[in-house]
This record gives C-alpha cells, sequence and structure tokens, in this order.
DNA sequence: AAGGCGGGGTA
DNA sequence: TACCCAGCCTT
C-alpha cells in the first residue's frame, strides 16, 4: 500500500465501524472542546477504555471548564480519581488546570513545547492534543498504535527502541484533513482487530499493506524487552478504633505512591514479611493489639504488598505515624475520602472479619 | 535507560 | 497466571 492510501482505508473504516465514547467528537461537525479531549487522554494513560468510562462523565459534569477545575480542591478533585490510580495525574491535572488560568489566560496553548510545559502532558499527550483538538496532522503514538506500526514494518526489535523509526513511519501516514480521527481510527484499530494476543487479521482494513501478516507472524510482533519479577512487600496496617466504633485514617504524602490518599497507619512497607511482634515497635506501644484473622494481597506495579491488620481501641487521637493530617472514620461515611483500592480492600476485610 | 507509579480486563 | 492498557516523570 502506499503511504496515502492508509489513512483513506482506515477512516472510511472508522466511519463504518465507528464507537460511541463519551469524549468522542466528530470533527467534521462541531467544536471540539480541548479541556474534554484533555481530561479524557489524561484519564486513558495507561487506563482503558471501560475503566474511564465510568470516572469521566462524572468529572466533567462536576468541573465542566479548565477554570472551574482550576478553583477546585486537590482533595475533592483525588475524590472523583479514587480508584482510577496513577494519582500523580490527579494532582497534575489540578496543577496544570491552574497553569492554563495563570499564564495562559484559561485557554490551552497549542504548540508542542507549551503543552509539554503542562504537568502530565508528554510526547503522546501533547500530540493527541494537537491532533484531536486542533487539527494538526501529527500521529500520537500510544501503545495500540505502536503495535500497530510495528506489524506494518515486522520490526525485528523491540519497540522501545525503535522510537525513530516509527515516528518517522507514522509520521508519513497522518493524512492533512481528520488528524484526530485518523488517531482514533489508529486506536480503535488496536483495540478492537489488532489485538495484542490474537490479531484479527482476517478482518483487518490493512491486511495488504501489513509485513506481519504477509510473514503469517502478526502475533510475534511487536517484539518486547523482557521484564522483570516483581518483588513481593509486606506491611501491618494498625487498624484503631475509637469509643464511637470509628477508625484513623491519616492522609498520604502529596508526592510518591498514593499520593494524598488516606490510609491507615502502618509499619514500612518492607521486603521480609513481619514477624510475631516486630512490627510492634512502629505502633503505639501502649496499645493492646490484636491481629485480625486472614490477609490481604494488593498487585502495584512495581511490587505486590501482603498486608495484615493490628487491631486495638484508642481513648485518645494519638496518630502513630508522622502524618500531619488525620481522620476518625465511621464505617459508612468513607465517601466522604479519597481511598485506593488498597485501603478499600482493608476496610472490607476488617469488616468482613469483625473484630477479634 | 531504567524504575516508580494503580488498577482492572482478558486469554 | 501473565500481559497489557489513549504514559509521564525522576533519577
Amino acid at each position: 500500500m502506499k503511504d496515502s492510501q492508509y489513512a483513506e482505508v482506515l477512516l472510511a473504516w472508522y466511519d463504518a465501524n465507528k464507537r460511541a465514547l463519551p469524549w468522542r467528537m466528530d470533527s467534521r461537525v462541531g467544536q471540539v472542546d480541548v479541556y474534554r479531549v484533555w481530561v479524557s487522554e489524561i484519564m486513558l494513560q495507561q487506563t482503558t477504555v471501560e475503566t474511564v468510562k465510568g470516572y469521566y462523565g462524572r468529572f466533567i459534569e462536576r468541573w465542566q471548564t479548565v477554570d472551574a477545575l482550576a478553583s477546585a480542591e486537590r482533595d475533592e478533585v483525588l475524590l472523583f480519581w479514587q480508584g482510577l490510580g496513577y494519582y500523580r495525574r490527579a494532582h497534575g491535572l489540578h496543577e496544570a488546570a491552574r497553569k492554563v488560568v495563570a499564564e495562559h489566560k484559561g485557554v490551552f496553548p497549542r504548540d508542542d513545547a507549551s503543552l509539554r510545559a503542562l504537568p502530565g502532558i508528554g510526547a503522546y499527550t501533547s500530540a493527541a492534543l494537537r491532533a484531536i483538538a486542533f487539527g494538526e496532522a501529527v500521529l500520537p503514538l500510544d501503545g495500540n498504535i505502536k503495535r500497530i506500526l510495528a506489524r506494518l514494518l515486522a520490526l525485528n526489535k523491540p519497540v522501545e527502541r525503535e522510537g525513530r523509526t516509527l515516528e518517522a513511519f507514522g509520521q508519513r501516514l497522518v493524512p492533512r484533513q481528520r488528524s484526530g480521527d485518523f488517531a482514533q481510527a489508529m486506536m480503535d484499530l488496536g483495540a478492537t482487530i489488532c489485538l495484542p494476543r490474537q490479531p484479527r487479521c482476517g478482518i483487518c482494513p490493512y491486511q495488504k499493506g501489513c509485513l506481519a501478516y504477509r510473514k503469517n507472524k502478526a502475533s510475534a510482533y511487536p517484539y518486547r524487552a523482557p521484564k522483570k519479577e516483581r518483588p513481593h512487600r509486606y506491611a501491618v496496617f494498625f487498624w484503631i478504633e475509637n469509643e464511637h466504633g470509628a477508625y484513623w485514617l491519616e492522609k498520604r504524602p502529596e508526592k510518591g505512591l498514593l499520593a494524598g490518599l488516606m490510609i491507615c497507619p502502618s509499619t514500612p512497607w518492607r521486603d521480609k514479611a513481619w514477624g510475631k511482634n516486630d512490627w510492634r515497635a512502629y505502633g503505639d506501644k501502649k496499645q493492646q493489639w490484636q491481629m485480625v484473622e486472614g490477609h490481604i494481597v494488593h498487585v502495584f506495579t512495581h511490587f505486590t504488598l501482603h498486608a495484615t491488620i493490628a487491631y486495638g481501641r484508642s481513648k485518645d487521637r494519638r496518630p502513630t505515624s508522622k502524618a500531619t493530617e488525620g481522620v476518625w472514620v465511621s464505617h459508612g461515611k468513607e465517601k466522604d475520602y479519597a481511598l485506593s483500592t488498597l485501603m478499600r480492600k482493608v476496610i472490607a476485610h476488617k469488616y468482613k472479619q469483625g473484630a477479634p
């Protein structure tokens, strides 16, 4: 296939098979709202369409413009983000909104450098915004599109090291018109046909122009660098209950893992399992701790956490760690606080087991 | 270049 | 179980 045919063929396929997504707009019909595209792109970073659907509508309804988001409280932004993961995105989204208002008078910049100066916007998101929201003839390279390009070319090296080749080839395929639709069409192709494991080459519009298919080895691409083993870490959470049956949560630091979310105090999350008594050094020494039956397993990107719960009652509201903020939470009032999925598992486990 | 950073869907 | 997802940022 000639370079120019790829866009032609794919846009025809896209128009015939278009998926209705809450953030998707036809560039030929109405005005594209940069703010909405931006929120969707941040949410979709390393996150599947199905997962984002449950968050996007609520978020947009709560904050309909970049000005509204800029005026929001960080804690409320986190509340709407809880469970979605990669919480730095929520912090960055809020911070970027404030920068757009403060430094660009509330109007999103259109050039790559200015976009990438906003937190959370890198090479991909900048290109996606320029293509989808501004109609610039660029192709954002996400996981889907890299996989497609690697197959079209039958690249024999790991995609992680083929950035320039993919960039150059992808750029040649971008149409001058409808570049945003082309980008979204490519992503749809990757999500529905050019699948990672079992690509559906039989119904693929790129069959004729795909070198991997011609070699009958589509599923062998893209080549991946071998990945490392995920280590295990261990923690004991301190479930401190007061005389009203409420339990104590503390706010995590503004940076790092689960930034800004509420969580039970705990021992350090170390790479060795905790013994019978060694964890007690990290809790209130005067406390009578009792272990809750069972344990929790939670998988993060770079380690698996194994956690147990130590239960204790407290009359005073003494926190067990150095967190600056904490709060007593009654069961049923959790929705007022931004909690990670890990913390939700801890809470569910505690209430399932009851008091020891 | 490598590692930190969540959580869920899928085969 | 293992892989991957509309990546970004720091080191």
